[in-house]
DNA sequence: GCCGTTTTCGGCCCGACTGTTTTCAGTCG
């Protein structure tokens, strides 16, 4: 590994020395303590190269003497000796095989002893030369659903951005909700989580027991279904525009419990059934059982499953076992920022460089949403193809916003803010002369160029534009874009930093392709105390709409309404940031 | 391999579906 090793990457190595584990046959409950140990140190808000000496990383849960004296070879090392061992008892890429859903740790530990299986390839020749049924507890079945799930991984992406999935989630929504006997069609776990990407749309629904399976067979033939994967008595699951829909079906009493079951995540949930069974209790997609009476008590409604475990309701996005379990026992649940704090939207293009809509239009749009601001930001000279505002333009614009801001005061208090996104150059340096930065109401910078700069360019570049002083806001601070490209590389660390001394605020970018920063970085943000503008990045004044997926990261992020720079009015912003 | 207001030993989250099986292993969520 060539960089510095962060907790993700000690995560990762625990996360495949339970997945080898399980290949060399071990005692399947060291598989679960690697994975335990692995997600715990995922999830740890500290570098844990702070906890290394005097018994600091034993305090982290799911941690002891054993992995405690790994994790500390690895941060000298980069591996450790038990990694190295397992590694060289199974050669190949045994982690590529794994990555296919349907085949699992002991179908390719089988492949590879019989039959000498390595790779994905070597696999899908033995299927169709008709090898694998002949292996033990191996049929023409099992063979058929290798094969189908090596092409269909081949074909699908890996996750979907949420951008994507809402709209299919909704289609399928109103179909169900037309049939006769499905009744609280919901959907729920990564989706309800609004987790940036979903690997698959998860829906749940109430029936009466004699008409679940009539739910499920039109669940099966709705238009647009490609495939059923599988369908049982309560639950199945297909294929539809080509991502992976499942369908569980509850008698109506457990609606509740199941709710709470599938939203997730699993990390989330194995830790309240850990509660619950320290409480003598037995928490299922049912309900809850009393293990000491056997009694099953089904939830209703979600908030019971809580409450029965004497914890407040924690919301879906908080459930990624990321500390929401201790902040819920410990009472410091936070309070979510939510839709209705925001009071205007800080990232919006118009005609005047690439966006579709004049101002006028953007401003009734806003004002319609209930704003209290808006502010325009085209973009800088440099963007040539996007219509960029040479230094006239912009001044013009200027004008223009002024007109229409004294045309309109005296009938509502809303204004247009006159913001500019402007490039950050190659150098480091802003796209307009500090004279023309200081005529605008709001300055976001952001980098639309020299992509392919090293870490250590790119991350100074972007510190010198910080440390400029005109800059307010810095839009789509990493530079990716869901599903296409990873983003520039930059020591976001370092940013974030800058932008807690500089007291510049960082953006989430709410356009559904960039949702940029991600929830992780926008907490670390928040924790460096940093604030966040949320801002959609519209082109348009249906993209104004996208301000929902930017508050959900925000959620997602542990952020509360004063952490939010739009959630100020307009007053307030523009001592704060202005 | 971890862990303890039942325990330093004997537990470790829970259930549906599938396929290959005459009672269950593998996989998934």
């Amino acid at each position: 590994m060539g960089r510095i090793l962060g907790n993700s990457d000690v995560a990762l190595i625990f996360y495949r020395m339970a997945t080898l584990s399980q290949f060399l046959d071990e005692n399947p409950f060291i598989t679960r303590a690697y994975q335990k140990a692995a997600r715990n140190i995922e999830s740890l808000d500290v570098d844990i190269k702070q906890l290394s000496g005097d018994g600091k990383l034993e305090a982290i849960p799911g941690v002891g003497k054993g992995i405690a004296k790994k994790i500390a070879e690895i941060l000298e090392t980069g591996t450790c000796k038990r990694y190295e061992e397992m590694k060289s008892e199974i050669p190949g890429d045994v982690f590529g095989l794994l990555d296919i859903p349907g085949i699992g740790p002991k179908t390719v530990r089988l492949v590879h002893e019989q039959l000498g299986i390595t790779t994905l390839d070597e696999l899908e020749k033995a299927a169709i030369e008709r090898k694998l049924r002949k292996l033990p507890r191996m049929g023409e079945k099992s063979e058929e659903k290798i094969l189908l799930a090596i092409r269909r991984s081949k074909e699908m992406d890996k996750r979907t951005p949420l951008g994507v999935a809402l709209p299919v989630a909704e289609i399928v929504m109103k179909y169900l909700k037309r049939c006769p006997y499905a009744s609280n069609v919901t959907a729920t776990g990564s989706l309800r989580r609004h987790r940036e990407t979903v690997g698959d749309i998860d829906f749940i629904a109430t029936s009466d027991a004699d008409h679940s399976e009539a739910v499920i067979e039109a669940f099966g033939s709705m238009p647009g279904v490609t495939e059923v994967i599988g369908s049982g008595a309560t639950k199945a699951s297909v294929i539809f525009n080509n991502i992976q829909i499942d369908l569980r079906i509850v008698d109506r009493h457990s609606f509740g419990s199941l709710l709470q079951h599938f939203t997730g995540s699993k990390e989330h949930n194995i830790r309240l059934r850990e509660i619950a069974i320290r409480k003598g209790l037995k928490l299922s997609e049912y309900g809850i059982t009393d293990q000491e009476t056997g009694m099953l008590t089904p939830c209703g409604e979600e908030e019971e499953v809580y409450q029965r475990l004497g914890l407040p309701f924690i919301v879906p996005e908080l459930r990624e076992d990321r500390g929401e379990i201790e902040a819920a026992i410990a009472g410091t649940l936070p309070d979510l920022v939510t839709g209705n704090d925001i009071r205007g939207d800080l990232h919006v293009h118009s005609i005047w460089s690439d966006g579709a809509n004049s101002i006028p239009e953007l401003a009734e749009a806003a004002i319609g949403r209930g704003y209290e601001y808006l502010c325009i930001s085209d973009h800088s000279r440099s963007r040539g193809i996007a219509g960029g505002l040479s230094e006239e333009r912009l001044i013009r614009q200027i004008n223009e916003i002024d007109a229409f801001n004294d045309a309109s005061e005296s009938s509502s208090g809303f204004r247009v803010l006159a913001g500019s996104e402007v490039d950050i150059r190659a150098d480091g340096t802003l796209d307009y002369p500090d004279h023309v930065l200081e005529m605008l109401d709001i300055v976001i910078a952001a980098v639309h160029s020299g992509f392919s700069q090293d870490r250590r360019t790119m991350t100074s570049r972007i510190v010198r534009a910080i440390e400029d002083g005109h800059v307010d806001i810095f839009a789509h601070p990493t530079g990716r874009l869901l599903g296409e490209r990873v983003g520039y590389e930059i020591d976001i660390d370092r940013a974030i930093e800058v932008a807690a001394e500089t007291e510049t605020a960082l953006e989430i970018n709410a356009f559904p392709s960039r949702l940029d920063l991600s929830d992780i970085n926008a907490r670390k943000a928040k924790e460096a105390g940093v604030m966040l503008a949320i801002g959609t990045d519209a082109h348009s004044i249906d993209h104004l709409g996208y301000m929902e997926f930017g508050v959900h990261v925000a959620r997602r992020a542990w952020l509360e309404p004063g952490d939010v720079v739009n959630a100020m009015g307009t007053k307030e912003l523009l001592r704060r940031i202005g």
